[in-house]
DNA sequence: TTATGATTAGTGAGTGCTCACTTACTAATT
DNA sequence: AATTAGTAAGTGAGCACTCACTAATCATAA
């Protein structure tokens, strides 16, 4: 449980899943970059085709409009940030042994911060669009209550009824685990940092929000 | 030190600070408000002129680039989101009275949270820049470093020595003092919405931090 | 007060440039 | 032979910004 478990690389494995040309992927390649260096809007497709080293027409052979680049790159990782959360407190509720409440904050810490890490640029673009639209936030807390919600309320109950977690409303519960964690998250995105020291900081956190959280 | 402090609107009190025409003030006023809900880039000076009632070169008469007004908008934003943090550190210092660290934290949500409401824009607009450029949060935490660090060290050495709060270094218990409180924050300028309760948040987010930061 | 000159505020039709996207073409693949 | 991938020179629209001009404001002297 307090091993981390496999957190993909988005770009790596959704490029590799699809069948693109290495110049196709490279086009990809560069947009990450880019976008998130810039910005989508400051990002031209010439400057992406000549990263790239492909002509401009390329880019528009299989991504139809530069929206359409955004899309490519945000979706996966749109679909990683939210549901693979979900997945993590269904495996953890499966697994009925009870496990400590502050090894499971440790653990999911562990593993939002290795997704964050490894997926840095995508994660910095994905911000970039919550703070242009309002409605990528609201669609997140859509896809969150959709799918998480459930599972993290039977899981928290049982914490509860264990006597490992205070009893205050679930939203409540999950506002603080998710507000630390982004403490630590959050500085590495936007400072473009490498270096977090993710078992010290998992660590750390589980041990606060532990405090914080038991009855 | 539980009632909420004056917390300025910024935009009233910088405009009205200024000497600036009311064409001016309304070409300011329609940035403020078009940078936040479409975004800096794709917010076109000819829309600024026409939802200000203004003549396109009304416009660039006083602000000279577009650059320049967004500077207008957020330099104001910026002194503001971190100094005045330094002054209220200053101010709970100075009242040598021993305050309840519980206390102290409330009023700090409560502070913060009034801010981030009256100036849900100009945060908006902010969050944006930090998500572009990395040499903006860069800024506001050297910023933060220069004006509350000391201040903040100070004060909880003072909660640690009353036994109040958990020895744990500074920056540890600053970030979860911060990450708590924004993620109030956040949710709330994200999704454009208007309805915190400020009390009843400040509330709770001082019971969680002091139950998680108290020895 | 009022006429005068001067400074500033405001106008809106340009202007040149960048950019997303197209298209007519060639090269490669199957 | 035919379909697909890649090219590079367009193209038109939109944009930040300018400029020649007019309207308003204001100081000062008759």
């Amino acid at each position: 449980m307090t091993t981390p478990n496999k957190v993909t690389d988005l770009f790596n494995q959704s490029v590799d899943d699809s069948d693109l040309s290495a110049k196709q992927k490279s086009v990809l390649q560069a947009s990450l970059t880019l976008f998130s260096e810039k910005g989508f809007d400051r990002t031209s497709t010439s400057d992406i085709a000549k990263l790239a080293n492909v002509s401009e027409g390329t880019v528009y052979k299989q991504f139809k409009t530069k929206e359409g680049l955004l899309h490519a790159i945000l979706t996966p990782a749109i679909q990683q940030v939210v549901p693979k959360i979900a997945n993590d407190f269904l495996t953890e509720l499966l697994q009925n042994n009870n496990t400590d409440f502050k090894d499971f904050l440790k653990w999911l810490a562990q593993d939002r911060m290795t997704f964050a890490v490894e997926n840095q640029a995508q994660l910095r673009i994905l911000i970039q669009e919550i703070a242009r639209s309002d409605g990528m936030f609201k669609r997140l807390g859509d896809t969150f209550m959709g799918k998480i919600a459930v599972h993290a309320n039977t899981l928290f109950q049982k914490y509860q009824d264990n006597g490992q977690l205070i009893q205050w409303p679930m939203p409540r519960i999950a506002r603080y685990i998710a507000s630390a964690i982004m403490g630590y998250i959050l500085p590495v995105i936007l400072r473009n940092d490498h270096n977090l020291d993710i078992a010290q900081s998992s660590e750390e956190v589980a041990e606060f929000l532990y405090r914080g959280l038991k009855p």
